[in-house]
DNA sequence: ACGTGTGAAAGTTTTCACAGCG
DNA sequence: CGCTGTGAAAACTTTCACACGT
């Protein structure tokens, strides 16, 4: 899964586990909600009921950071806000370009949740000369014969292609060769990058997919031994592992 | 993670890995272009690199749904992709309805990957009267006080909700107690559900997260002993576990 | 007292590597 | 001979349960 070089055994510390860095934004948005409310303490029973995990989880989840409650206390509330963006980088801007200006992509350009992360949305590009000028979420659309330009004139290093997937890994060639090295994909397709870059890539029709397959099971479920009680069992459990899987390979 | 009481130590047969569920769809998806181009037949290690994933994982998770292959010849690619939407259930219709018709629910009814998946837009559910009548991806939006006849006026068991957050969990109470089992929550919230409801979640904001972490460390990477050579190492690896979380936006 | 922090156990997923069938 | 199918090993994640600091 994560850096492939990178693999080095974990030598403590700098060791934070890839389904740890994937629940911090969870934590992070708990935390966002109970700092606006200013509440100034939790314990890991309180935020992990928030989060959607159970507390055992994330106490270990926060000892790959560092000791940052207090025993028979809980955690600061604004301070362990803080320490999870300076893990996740949020501390800092971070311009992204988003290619692709359909619905999804106006949709993402809109989405509030970028800005107050420290994502800022340097630019919309689009191919289609009609939509050149546009205004989309307050910003204009600019072309894609410009996208290299764009690219380094704003320090650009992380993209998101919302094209169809016909056109998606030339962009994703474009954007990495203009120096982006991270990229989330929604286009269903698998794109190719070279070493360094990474991909990641969300896939709404596999969600749905996944869902069915569990659905279908609920159907014929009037088996297993002892008839079942009242209620079809089952629980409203946390999303699967995995939750996707790969993108990408060599080049 | 999965089904709760469904919790039989894989008595063999019926326990197919979430894990391996995942990533059902993305063969499904390599599966499906071979098929156009009529190819016959796959090997472990080529359909493997059109879906991104190394082969002996690709065949270890066909394993789990019988032997479908065979030896020194590959897959069958049309009986592959029967054997596999059957497991995932796609063979029979999965009417869904789609709450909120913002730009992403709208994003969303013009997806193309639905319907080719056995997923059949019933409707389209907008609180804001101003919308109703209006035709989205050729469909009429409803109003909200129809929910319930809607749903069970289509048999609907599978809800995606890509209302804002504040209304998400109301929404899915509705959506709940109208009969629907499955829901894709778009909206940053966690959601409650009884037991016997399954949730899965994408959020947008958190990928990028996820990136920005990684991207973070590669900006701090002179280091590690012996001087590092050329290329500032890492690798495109495959997504991470989890994979996501919640999202969502306007209405 | 109370709740964090964490070793150790349990469970899951990935990778290896090769026996065996076509 | 090539490629699948799969036990067994390795790696990773989650859960348990309790010692320890405050």
């Amino acid at each position: 899964m994560a850096t492939g070089r990178t693999h080095r055994p974990a030598t403590r510390s700098r060791g934070i586990p890839e389904a740890t860095v994937a629940r911090l934004p969870l934590y992070l948005r708990a935390l966002t909600a109970l700092s606006e409310r200013s509440v100034p303490t939790v314990s890991s029973e309180e935020l992990a009921a928030a989060a959607g995990v159970n507390s055992a989880k994330l106490r270990k989840d926060f000892s790959y950071l560092g000791s940052y409650g207090t025993r028979g206390v809980g955690y600061d509330v604004e301070y362990l806000v803080y320490q999870i963006s300076r893990e996740l980088g949020l501390t800092q801007d971070w311009p992204v370009v988003i290619v692709g200006i359909g619905n999804l992509g106006a949709a993402l350009a809109n989405y509030g949740g970028f800005a107050s992360r420290g994502f800022r949305v340097a630019a919309l590009i689009d191919a289609d000369p009609a939509m050149t000028g546009r205004q989309v979420a307050g910003i204009a659309v600019q072309h894609s014969d410009d996208l290299e330009k764009i690219i380094s004139d704003n320090g650009v290093s992380i993209g998101v292609i919302t094209t169809p997937p016909g056109v998606a890994q030339q962009v994703c060639d474009r954007l990495v060769a203009a120096g982006v090295t991270s990229i989330l994909n929604f286009a269903p397709t698998v794109l190719s990058v070279p070493d360094g870059v990474d991909v990641r890539k969300v896939d709404l029709s596999i969600e749905l997919q996944i869902l069915a397959f569990h659905e279908q099971r609920k159907a014929g479920e009037e088996h297993e031994g002892t008839a079942a009680p009242a209620a079809p069992h089952q629980e409203a459990d946390e999303q699967g592992p995995d939750g996707d899987v790969p993108a990408v390979m060599p080049a």
